[in-house]
DNA sequence: CTAACGTGCAACCACATGGTTGTACGTGAG
DNA sequence: CTCACGTACAACCATGTGGTTGCACGTTAG
């Protein structure tokens, strides 16, 4: 299996991506089932640009990815970038345990353009 | 092991800290090894405020627990919240398996507030 | 005791974000 | 062909965020 690496600017946009409710129930949605941008909407106390942005702000982080189907865009999530920031964290957590093996390359990737 | 659960707000915070470099450095440094608030400072090019405002946003996510020593704030990990949101996508990852025994659970609370 | 240290917080600024309404445009149904 | 549908995007507004500087305050070193 291969696991998509995360640079520190995709993981700012998944994280982010991940810090609202709301994109969370449409990605929890439409890993069990792909829908339509309007079908999404439907389901939420708000307009419809309100949702097709979140759902721009999911594509950009590629946890979800729409596909045309006649005049209808479908969204379905792309778990490979949920598992791979679900990997780092779970590196995080081996960082704790003094588990720093191999796990420098993490934190070198992550300290680019961060320390002083 | 009790594992934490994260409710919506909490949720939305943690995702929040992580989705800044800095912030993700900070949690791996202390991680590795406990430091004072200045001792953090000094490892990034911004100012002091900056810092402890970073350290004040981890905080608040239970990402990092302070304790005071002395006159210094010793900033440690709370790998607790960490293991947590891991767990949280590691369900979102079971979800698109079809494995949704029991994660009704946790999508009946992440839904709270956001359907129509 | 006094001075320096470590910390927290307020005020401010530029910019991002989450929401709205309105407009535009390609596509498919009838 | 025409029109409704599904989508995208711009403009706008209120609020949040990440940075700054400056000040206040408790604590410890000397």
């Amino acid at each position: 299996m291969v696991v998509r690496e995360l640079d520190p600017a995709g993981t700012d946009r998944v994280f982010a991506a991940l810090a609202d409710a709301t994109r969370r129930d449409i990605v929890a949605r439409v890993l069990r089932r792909e829908a339509s941008v309007t079908a999404l909407a439907d389901a939420y106390a708000m307009s419809f640009a309100a949702v097709q942005k979140h759902v721009a702000v999911l594509e950009r982080a590629h946890l979800v990815v729409k596909q045309r189907r006649g005049r209808e865009q479908i969204v379905h999530a792309d778990v490979a970038t949920i598992r791979a920031a679900a990997r780092l964290l779970d590196q995080y957590e081996e960082l704790w345990r003094g588990r720093v093996d191999r796990i420098e390359d993490l934190l070198a990737a992550e300290q680019e353009g961060n320390a002083s």
